[in-house]
DNA sequence: TGACATTATGACACCGGTGTCATGAATTTA
DNA sequence: TAAATTCATGACACCGGTGTCATAATGTCA
């Protein structure tokens, strides 16, 4: 065999046109059951495969869906947040499931990637995922619209299109975590996350924790809260400089387990107990939370319905079926550390 | 805007011929330079994105690498292995920095994956991810070389081809983790993980990890071995029968990370402290490893370097170059659990 | 100034499928 | 038995690029 096969050395082979071939290999109800039979053999002796680029090229479209992380530059080069390695992972679930390649890329926010992989006919839609600062997105979101190229993301809402936007009840969560402090008697809390509405997930964290504890009469100290993004560091930081502050708390939430996760480390450094003399409850449950000591109390999204969910919602786009926006139920899972 | 812009729409405002307008954006030398700006000008305000699909079609090339993910089926249906998932974005890292796109596809190893990919043209090669049985692989790997399929594997070796694996020096891990326990004179050591030649990575480490001892005068008991896939569960549950059986050692191995933090929680559950009364390493290095408590002594397998070896090594055997068989040096990384 | 190389471009076949239309044979209907 | 319908198939244009060959214009050298 030399090089590989094409429907027209099945059709030689066979005997019959290439078009009989190409419908009999797509089950067109047009093909005698005997060719089919015939040309199916052949291909299958021939180890042939239907040519995808050429298909493509005819059907214009690829039965591939294209996964843009943008995760967040600041944290480490080698390794990646390990919630959206599990989104990753799931969503690679959920594409293989619907029969669907999934196309994986890396971006910067800064970076053209606008239209590039829809408009080459790399993928029949995208899916956006990062944490961080979406506005600077809200531009590029604007030309995917005009480009009418079907997009979904996660976390983020597109001005007036709310039905492309697949998250976690952020809201909810927070106040899931409020509830949890007030029935424990943990009134002098702490917040650590992005308080402003440059992180728009974190900000409704922060704000159903708020909403929560004021509904409570619980009201949160300004001077208790600073500033992480998601990570480890991030989290070890902010929290030993409100420790260096002497500032007083015996509960923290913190906006995502890395931050979480730091944060123990710090207060641990500085000899506080957890969670005798301050309870920790963080957000995302990353299979890393109950591995650590002690194991963490946090607010599950759980990645595998909403890598489903983006999938399906983006196939429900391309198909032109009506989407509907998905909020997806926070589950508090009540661990040591709280 | 109607549509797409093609070649053809490009050509039409720039008064020129589709021919020229193809090569002015592949920047042929054969195209006059103020021709070459006007194509690209009006390239830009059209936004036009030249379609992968006819260009790869008409060069029989992709510029795209497909990575075939094999996870252990009997792992629970929701997670992927940590290592996998950090090998996966160090591959998805290096894809992009050599300018390829990465197709993900998870694989059930008796799925008729093996010429799939390449075949149709939807990538130039494959990468070949998985722990576990690679026995059954053998003759998948030999169609894919009688087919003269472009591919590398993680780990297995291919018969008399060993420049298409990439992997950890195993047996140098499994000898660091002896030579550590020796050290430290803990010389009762007990070993989980796959003794068997079933799983070769796990053989290995096994053997290197035997051979150190038996250098050093000290023979591994056959009763103080148990077998286990990588899970936690499964790490676990090998342990408790260890245990059960009243078997008694102050040093474990644990052939993988997994493994080692399920081994801990059995010993925690009996009473038994580590690392006071029985030191723990584990294999890996996954992101949790550091996390547990004790925080886990292991054997790095550095994921960066291997996605990034993966991927130069299958370029360079596309593109028709010698590629070197890749060992790589593990670390050990002493934590508190030893 | 005629022979020849160089440069810039257009025409066109081609990659390997898919979808439409035309065609001929077999089957059903009036 | 002629007309209508169904079935199975072939011919062919087409998707949107890329690469080869031909061609015209310009420049170079003897």
């Amino acid at each position: 065999m030399k090089g590989k096969a094409t429907s027209f050395d099945i059709a030689h082979y066979a005997g019959v046109s290439q078009s009989t071939v190409s419908r009999a290999l797509r089950n067109s109800h047009l093909v005698n059951e005997e060719t089919r039979k015939r040309v199916f053999d052949i291909a299958k002796k021939l180890n042939y495969k239907v040519d995808k680029n050429a298909s493509n090229l005819r059907t214009q479209q690829s039965s591939t869906l294209a996964l843009l992380l943008f995760d967040d530059p600041t944290s480490d080069e080698s390794q990646i947040n390990p919630f959206f390695l599990a989104m990753l992972g799931s969503i690679t679930r959920a594409c293989a499931k619907e029969g669907y390649d999934l196309l994986v890329s890396f971006q910067s926010a800064s970076a053209d990637w606008q239209a590039d992989y829809e408009d080459s006919h790399r993928a029949d839609g995208i899916i956006l995922l990062g944490y961080g600062d979406y506005i600077d997105y809200q531009p590029k979101f604007n030309t995917l619209l005009e480009q009418n190229t079907k997009f979904v993301c996660w976390g983020a809402t597109v001005d007036n299109r709310p039905d492309l936007t697949v998250c976690c009840d952020n809201y909810g969560g927070g106040k899931l975590a409020a509830e949890h402090f007030i029935a424990h008697s943990r009134t002098d809390c702490a917040f650590i996350g992005d308080a402003s509405d440059h992180s728009p997930e974190f900000f409704s964290r922060f704000q159903g924790f708020k909403d929560e504890l004021l509904a409570n009469n619980v009201k949160i100290n300004e001077r208790k809260m600073a500033n992480a993004i998601s990570t480890e560091e991030s989290g070890y930081h902010a929290t030993r400089s409100l420790i260096a502050n002497n500032i007083k708390f015996n509960a923290l939430f913190a906006a995502s387990d890395l931050i979480a996760i730091g944060a123990i480390r710090a207060l641990k450094e500085a000899n506080i107990n957890v969670p005798k003399d301050v309870a920790v409850v963080g957000f995302d449950n990353i299979a890393i939370a109950s591995y650590v000591n002690p194991p963490l109390t946090t607010i599950e999204q759980n990645t595998t319905i909403a890598g489903q969910m983006l999938v399906e919602n983006l196939l429900k786009l391309i198909r032109g079926e009506e989407v509907q926006s998905t909020l997806l139920p926070p589950i508090l899972i009540p661990r040591k550390s709280s």
